[in-house]
RNA sequence: GCCCGGGUAGCUCAGUUGGUAGAGCAUGCGACUGAAAAUCGCAGUGUCGGUGGUUCGAUCCCGCCCCCGGGCA
């Protein structure tokens, strides 16, 4: 759909650069398994961002937000429009309104935090930040760390950095959001699908070479939707059937949480579309744009 | 045909020494400030296989029937 919508802008007379605002297509290891698109299915349209990080390397919201800044410059210097594409909500809010301006997190204490249990990070956090401790739920494993890596690695609390928000650009540019909340059956069919079609493509044999490079397993590529369901296929754990089945429900769950996001997070002036998107409404879903 | 085990939520199963039942997963709804395809919170659902009996009361006890495993013939 970025696709077409970058052609139309070029039968317009202006040209086009497809940015990916995703969490997993990142990553130069899952060309398959997150359903990066294809040289055929990029028709010579300028992408940005995609496969562009060693899985050794955990992206993240401000880093990611940092290079698409780059990208968007750039594209606007060659008078080329942007088009940001992907369902990852805390990137793109990142990019759009700015981020705490926390600086990197010493390697050691990352480490040592995010090696504990959930009740000991807790527990930690209660003393070394108890307001942070009391506002986030006690099983929260992954807000728990990121807390307690912070005042440790800072001496400044994760709630004070958060006063501030810095380096976004939604201020600065011309945005033209569309949110996609097509009928959940329908999604759902397609999530089914694509999983399937993710293994009869070679995501098995993808996922084998990520695994022969034995990198720590909390590393984002390592929990990427796919990866962990037919690793524990490689190690005999579960058939090729039950594999396929956890797949599918994995992605399933995680399109309920985008639309959750997508429904309730974005301002209420951005355009929704609630249909579902095919050939043949694919123009009218882009002529929404109105350029 | 006989013997044994089982039939409880969409799925896998727990349970009630008789007072109409519960976990996990799935599903739905929601949260989301530097690993977010992550990490969490909340919620609903059942003719407890059918039928007859005992009982104040049966999903639970008894009889018969049906279905699914396994064994024996």
């Amino acid at each position: 759909m970025a696709v077409a919508l970058a052609k139309s802008l070029e039968a317009l007379g202006r040209a086009a650069v497809i940015i990916n605002s995703d969490s997993a297509q990142v990553y130069a290891d899952l060309a398959i398994v997150s359903a990066r698109p294809s040289e055929a299915e990029m028709q010579g349209v300028p992408h940005r961002l995609f496969g562009y990080l060693d899985g050794a390397i955990a992206s993240s919201a401000a880093g990611w937000a940092a290079d698409a800044r780059t990208e968007i410059e750039a594209a606007h210097a060659h008078g080329a429009i942007p088009i940001l594409v992907g369902g990852t909500g805390l990137y793109l809010r990142t990019l759009i309104d700015g981020i705490a301006p926390i600086p990197d997190i010493a390697p050691d204490i990352r480490a040592a935090v995010r090696a504990l249990p959930v009740a000991d990070a807790h527990a930690a956090l209660t003393r070394e930040d108890p307001d942070s401790a009391r506002r986030l739920k006690p099983q929260d494993a992954s807000r728990i760390a990121r807390a307690l890596e912070i005042v440790r690695s800072t001496g400044e609390t994760i709630g004070s950095w958060q006063q501030r928000l810095e380096g976004g650009i939604g201020d600065a540019i011309n945005l033209r959001p569309l949110v996609l909340l097509p009928p959940r059956d329908w999604l759902y069919k397609r999530c089914d699908k694509r999983f399937s079609a993710m293994i009869a493509a070679g995501a098995i044999a993808e996922v084998e070479s990520l695994l022969a490079r034995s990198l720590p397993s909390e590393l984002p590529v390592m929990r990427a939707i796919g990866v962990p369901e037919i690793a524990a296929f490689l190690r005999n754990e579960c058939d090729r059937e039950a594999m396929v089945t956890a797949g599918q429900i994995a992605t399933r769950r995680y399109a309920k949480r985008q639309y959750t996001w997508f429904r309730n997070q974005p301002p209420p002036g951005w355009l929704r579309q609630e249909s579902e998107v095919n050939d043949n409404n694919i123009r009218d879903i882009v002529r929404l744009f109105r350029f």
